[in-house]
DNA sequence: AAATAGTATTTCAAGCTCAAACTTTTTTTG
DNA sequence: CAAAAAAAGTTTGAGCTTGAAATACTATTT
């Protein structure tokens, strides 16, 4: 079922699935965005930061040896100019630091500070209970059979690499 | 069931309940941005505009009579300040006008141009398309399915509003 | 009617975001 | 090895985003 190649008989191709589909997508885009909203607003009050600052401090706290600016990115699936002036913004304020690649000249890893990672404790503490309370309506199961469905979509990720290294 | 005062024990509190939310608004939050940067790629490849232009002729586009700028934010759930900057743009390319409104001189009605109905046109057609195909790995029954679990979030919607006009 | 409160919108400063252009360094290749 | 290609990052310009302050009205209160 859900054959991607048979699907385009008219009935399908304006029907029912492709208006449910919308529907989904709109839906899901609104949660995400009323979720999102709420987290930015705690940050700022809380922790005097912002959502993409939280982002790059967890990528870098699953990574104690650090990572290259082009990881980061790649990982955030953020612009390389992006996380620059992101990063930037963290060295100012002792967070992160830049360590020189022995090999490349060009490189250099991201790595938090002491202060930064007490910080991100801090930080992921809080966000953890969050979205536990943001999302509370949703039980293990439920929130567990969701991830894998969305997992299910997998796919167009491996379609985007693909016309990206052709 | 899914109380939200009572479920504070210890178990629950750092169980697996939390953990399993947090992995899906994870998921939720990476399979969103992934359709986002599909559509912001594409509405600029093909039709030179962005995400939030598109978002404001879609909203305008459900509204012939048009709809004040308080309005138009409070339904895209964005800043004030934030729209007045793309509705400057839509207006400097024909997309969209501002009205007066008879009884008040402070507000304007913001709508969509012959211009800019045309243009929407177009581009709602292949956005539906591009939905359809981006999560063509949901059949109608998931997708409906998944449109509904959305839903039961909407209480914390409910929350932000209460607390906004406190 | 004047003062006060409330509404509608814009302006502002800071930060986020992207794609494209650019610099520097490394790797590949003729 | 020298030239060309590739890779790592930064810079740039335009646009998006927010919250807060400012502006310009309208409505209410005294």
């Amino acid at each position: 079922m859900a054959q991607r190649g048979t699907e385009t008989t008219p009935e399908n191709r304006a029907g029912d699935a492709s208006k449910a589909r919308l529907r989904m997508w709109l839906r899901m885009l609104k949660r995400t965005r009323m979720v999102e909203s709420q987290l930015r607003e705690r940050l700022r009050a809380q922790f005097d930061t912002t959502l993409p600052r939280f982002d790059v401090m967890a990528a870098l706290a699953r990574y104690e040896n650090g990572l290259k600016m082009s990881a980061l990115s790649g990982i955030l699936r953020v612009s390389n100019g992006n996380v620059t002036g992101i990063i930037d913004r963290l060295v100012e304020d002792g967070i992160v630091v830049r360590v020189q690649v022995p090999g490349d000249r060009r490189a250099s890893l991201v790595r938090l500070t002491r202060k930064g990672q007490e910080e991100f404790a801090r930080q992921a503490t809080a966000h953890e209970t969050w979205i536990d309370e943001l999302l509370a309506d949703f039980d293990a199961t439920e929130a567990d059979t969701l991830s894998e469905r969305f997992d299910a979509v997998e796919r167009f990720d491996a379609v985007t690499q693909r016309e990206k290294t052709k």
